[in-house]
DNA sequence: AGCCTTTATGATACAGAGAATCACCGCACC
DNA sequence: GGTGCGGTGATTCTCTGTATCATAAAGGCT
């Protein structure tokens, strides 16, 4: 299915600025993409969007399901495109690399833990905030 | 000891705004309380508090190791007392009540998949949102 | 107690993320 | 080829939270 045939489904019309911005995602290295990331990618591509915009059609993409939407402690959001499979993050305070996982025990845990407390889990975050193994060496060359 | 010499050992003065929403903490039937929450709830017992002072003392209190914040979905900042235990949350959608749990196994599984990315925790959060019994019964009564 | 230095306070201005507004544009449909 | 309607982008607004700065209050000292 064609890209823009995807955003009619979804009750959007296939304009530029939202096949522009999928696309980015698509094709970005770094899965993990502010609005402010967005913008200042498609000003050095000489592509001109407007911020508006992108917060319109990254809200837009995260109720389509199309995008999750996650806020690290950076205080801003950052999107990534949903491709099906939950999973967690770990980020690292030292260079800001996402890291993501999935640990089925922690989940069936979780569930668990839910169910004690009559609770309806409609959804859950989990962060781990430490220093990525890189980070570490380069911060104490030698050590470890 | 008392709260005035426990503010001066860490190097706090033991002023009135200060007592005041510690005092607050200790007392309130919510555990969980946001800079405006605080600022009503005094301004409501007709002490008059800016709101500058509060963030102040919230931001002070945390790095003194007094308090501890959390950012849950709402977007703005909540504070607890630090009563020592580690401890992650359960958070209603509905009413937005708060729940506390401790689970020794999703920590060590944590720790298991840092150590295996070479990734050193230095903190974690852990927020399952869903909606408690209670909503879960107001909302379809008769049912489960 | 009274002085004096230091720190805290509170009003206000500011900052940054994100949402709401609104005139204009452009595509789809008649 | 008009016309209607959703989409866009500039701008304004809102909401948390922080910085500034003149004034006030703590706490040590004598």
């Amino acid at each position: 299915m064609s890209k823009a045939s995807h955003l009619k489904d979804i009750g959007l019309k296939a304009t530029g600025p939202r096949l522009t911005i999928l696309e980015l995602f698509e094709n970005s290295e770094t899965r993990h993409l502010s609005a402010e990331d967005i913008y200042r990618k498609l000003l050095s591509d000489e592509v001109d969007i407007g911020l508006a915009t992108i917060y319109r059609v990254l809200t837009q993409f995260e109720q389509a399901g199309i995008l999750v939407r996650h806020h690290f402690e950076s205080g801003k959001a950052v999107y990534e495109l949903n491709q099906g499979g939950h999973h967690d993050h770990m980020v690292c305070v030292g260079c800001g690399t996402v890291t993501e996982f999935f640990d089925p025990e922690i989940e069936r845990l979780q569930e668990r833990i839910a169910k004690q407390h009559g609770f309806a889990i409609q959804d859950h975050s989990l962060y781990l905030y430490g220093e990525c193994a890189e980070c570490q060496s380069r911060r104490a060359p030698g050590k470890r």
